[in-house]
This record gives structure tokens, sequence and C-alpha cells, in this order.
DNA sequence: CTGGCTCCGTGCGGGACCGAACAGACGAGC
DNA sequence: GCTCGTCTGTTCGGTCCCGCACGGAGCCAG
């Protein structure tokens, strides 16, 4: 990459795992399309049955899909970051979900226009099988994540969201204050900070007005439930060497 | 259908609803390799982790969508009947899922094997489309799961779950014991029992030793959270006239 | 260095669900 | 009939998390 070169700012559109595995042919004709996109914090990229304009590949940044109830209320239902794509349900066939997306954590990504995903989707090539190949294991989060929600205490799950968030930002520093946590847990923030100081206190992570640095990787594995390894492994085994950080 | 008929024990296949919608090239290219099969309560269509063998199209029966914890816990992930289609992971190019897929009510239904419906899925046709379509719909089952759990009261729970199952069986008498529901919704047996007997108290059903009768469709509806209405509106919207029952 | 903001920690009463134990109620089969 | 197994109802202490209220701590701006 050129010095100067405005992409710099964004890095490569490759260090998106999705990307990366695209054939030559594929990657050639969908490389023009790409348009980088700079991510902040809080950002909604598409809302809640509103249609979808673009797919989006993060590359640095990290995505949340969460359901806001009437109350206000909300969950998480996944997490997406350089390993995954934004948008499923434009090639899905439905446009929208009742779902929103939202950045959880600043960065950059690339992105492509509906139509472009879609005449590239439609011939039924290569980016067709690893779309819904990673549509899998989105799905398989998803479950997860109701199975968790039902059976694991607030501890587990708080290591549980560490972990998914850590291996999807390459990086054991993260910035996220614990009431974006508890949002996102569905918890109260009170919680949040009970369990975060109870992980302080066993030395595997370190908490600093907004920012966790995880020291101690396999403690929090062993504190969390089966529902991380379960998710990582199905990651892991639909898309190999995506998330080898 | 010819008296006499052995299919007639079984009822039509395009009974299902994703069957029914396919266009008249893909039935006749489809339909002599289905095959008919009884569906008992409490048959495993397919194991955590297993290869799938065949993908079942449900007529009169329902599956679930279950994940079962190391500790033997268990949670619903998604429920499928006549609109839907069992075994999604096989177009979506993984083989298999961690989940398992049990018979929740006995019934009827027909299967395709596994390369009868890759064959017919990499035609890059109609029922690529249905199939992913459908997908979307229960990815909006399992992402309100998720929700549901983690946010709603077990009388709402309960209230979705009669309510979905009925939707599916077309009929307000279900069969199915409070333990079986306990098992599904991942609570204890004692809970249901609780929940129910309030909603038997309200007029809402009626109890009687592993049958269930909804007297009062309504009033379920307006006992339960939103989680029931998001997921029938994007299965209408989706997959119209499906779950006209 | 002072006020104002955001973020984090703590304490208290309450509610929903859990685990375990047990009693009754129904139905099938001998 | 009677018995056995399955299914349902009830009770009790315990735990996890909620809602609310408040206090304190870091950080920035004036």
């Amino acid at each position: 990459m050129q010095l100067g070169d405005p992409l710099a700012l964004f890095g490569e559109p490759r260090e998106n795992q999705l990307l990366a595995w695209l054939p030559t042919n594929e990657w050639d004709r969908l490389q023009p399309h790409l348009e980088a996109v700079e991510l902040p914090l809080g950002q909604v990229l598409y809302e809640s049955g509103g249609k979808l304009e673009h797919a989006y590949f993060p590359t640095t940044a990290i995505v949340s899909l969460l359901y806001v109830l009437e109350d206000g209320g909300s969950a998480e239902i996944a997490v997406v970051g350089f390993e995954g794509i934004v948008g499923i349900s434009l090639f899905m066939g439905g446009q929208t979900t009742p779902s929103r997306a939202v950045v959880q954590s600043a960065g950059c990504g690339f992105r492509l226009t509906a139509n472009v995903v879609l005449e590239e989707f439609s011939r039924a090539g290569p980016l067709l099988h690893l779309l819904l190949r990673y549509t899998q294991a989105l799905i398989t989060q998803m479950s997860q994540t109701a199975v968790c929600n039902r059976h694991h205490t607030l501890d587990q799950q708080l290591c549980r969201w560490l972990l998914l968030s850590r291996d999807r930002l390459r990086c054991d520093e993260l910035n996220m204050t614990q009431a974006l946590i508890a949002n996102m847990l569905g918890v109260r923030r009170e919680g949040v900070t009970e369990a975060a100081g109870r992980l302080e206190r066993a030395g595997l992570i370190e908490y600093q007005r907004g920012r966790i640095t995880i020291l101690d990787r396999g403690g929090l594995e062993q504190r969390t439930c089966e529902c991380y390894a379960v998710v990582k492994k199905e990651y892991d085994r639909l898309l190999p060497d995506l998330l080898a950080a």
C-alpha cells in the first residue's frame, strides 16, 4: 500500500476474512465497488425493520446485532467483527430484520451497495457459499446466546462476551463502559459492575473508566460456560483460519 | 388421493407449505424422491454434531430444535412445523449443527435425502430462494427466543410457546406433558405447573394429564410478550400465506 | 481548584425462579 | 378390584438478579 493512499487510513479490505477468502476472479469483480467507511462507536448500520442499503465488512470495528424491546430493554443477539458481514438479510431474501446493528467498538470497515452484493450472490459462485457458511456460524452464535441467556450466570456470560469481543478485536484492550456491556447483555449496569469486580479481584481483567484490559485469557475461558467454546469451535469448523487471532 | 393409497396415511406432501410453494417444474423433479415418514413423539431427527442424512418436511408433526447442555439442561432454540424444513445446515454448507432436532408433537412428514436437496439447491432456482427466506424467518425466531429468555417471565414465555405450537398444529388440542414443556423452555417442571395453573384459572387453557386445550387464543396473545407477534409477523412477511391457520 | 459531567462501586428490599421433597390424582394392566 | 407408573399440585429455603438510591472517583473546562 502506497503512502498517501486514502485507503491507508482504513487498512486493507482483506483484513476482513470473508473478503480475504474470495478467489481472484470474484475479488477482482468486487474490489472496485468497495467503499471504505469509518465506524464510530454507537453508529447504527441498520435500524429494526429498515431497508438495507449496504452490506458491511468490518475490519477493525465490531458490530452488535441487537434487539430493542418496546419497553426499552435490549439484548444482543450476536456480534460481528472482521470475520463476518453485517446485513445477511440482504441476500437471505428478506431485505430487513427486526433487529438493529450498532457499532460496539469503533473502527473501520468496507461496504458494498445492496445491488452489488445481490448481483454477485446471484451468480451462485464462491461468494454465495462463503456467505451461507458464515450465516450458519452466525446462527450458531444466536442459538447459543439463547441457551446462555436461559441457563448461565451473569459472570459466565460476561466472560463469554469478553472473549467473543476480544477474538474479534485481536487485542487485549477493549474500550467499553460497563453501561454499554450491560446494554448488550440485557442486564443492569450494577450487575456488570459486580461481575467485573469479581473478575478483577480474580486477576483476570483490569478495569479503568471505560477501558478493560484482559490479563488472563485462559482464566476467562475457565470461568465461562461451554457456550463460548461451542461457538468458537463452530466458527473454526465452518470458516477455518478465520479466527486464528 | 385414492383409497388404499399408502400415502393416504400420511396426508399430502404439499400440506408442507415449502413444498406447496414450489413451481411445477421443481415439484415434478422432487416429488418422486419424497419419502413419507411417521414422526413419533421424542424421535431424534438429528443429533448434535451428527451428519444429516435427510431433510425433513413436517406436515402434521412439530419438531423442536433443542440444545442440550453438558449438565443435562436444555433449551429450545426454535420450533418447526408444516411451514418449514428441518435440516437447514444441509444446504447452508455446514452439514451439522451443535443442536438436536426432536419431535415434539407426533405426526407425519416427508423427507428427501441430502444429495437430492443439495442437487436441487445448487440449481440456484426457486427452491434456493424459498429455503433462504425460510431460514431468515427461522433466524428471527431464534433471535427472539434469545431476547425472550433474557427479559420475559415464565408466564409470558409459556403463552408464546403455546401460541407457536398451536399455529403449527392448527388445532386447539396439544398433547404434551408439563415436563416436556419445561424441557423445551429450559425451566423447572414445577414452574410450568404454576404458570399453567394461572392460565387455567384465567380461563385461557384447560389442562388434563398431558393434554392441553386452548380455550381463549386471544387471551394468550394478550398475556404473552411482544416476541410472539414479532416472530409471527416476520414469518407472514417472508412466507406469505403459510401460517394462515 | 472548582464545578459538572461521566463512569464506577455499594447497599437494601423485593421478586422470580431454582432444587428438593412430597402428596395426591389419573390411567393402564394384572 | 388393586397396584404401579406417570403426571400434576404444593411447600420451603436459597440464590440470582432487579429496581432504586446514593456516594465516590476520575476527568475536563473554565
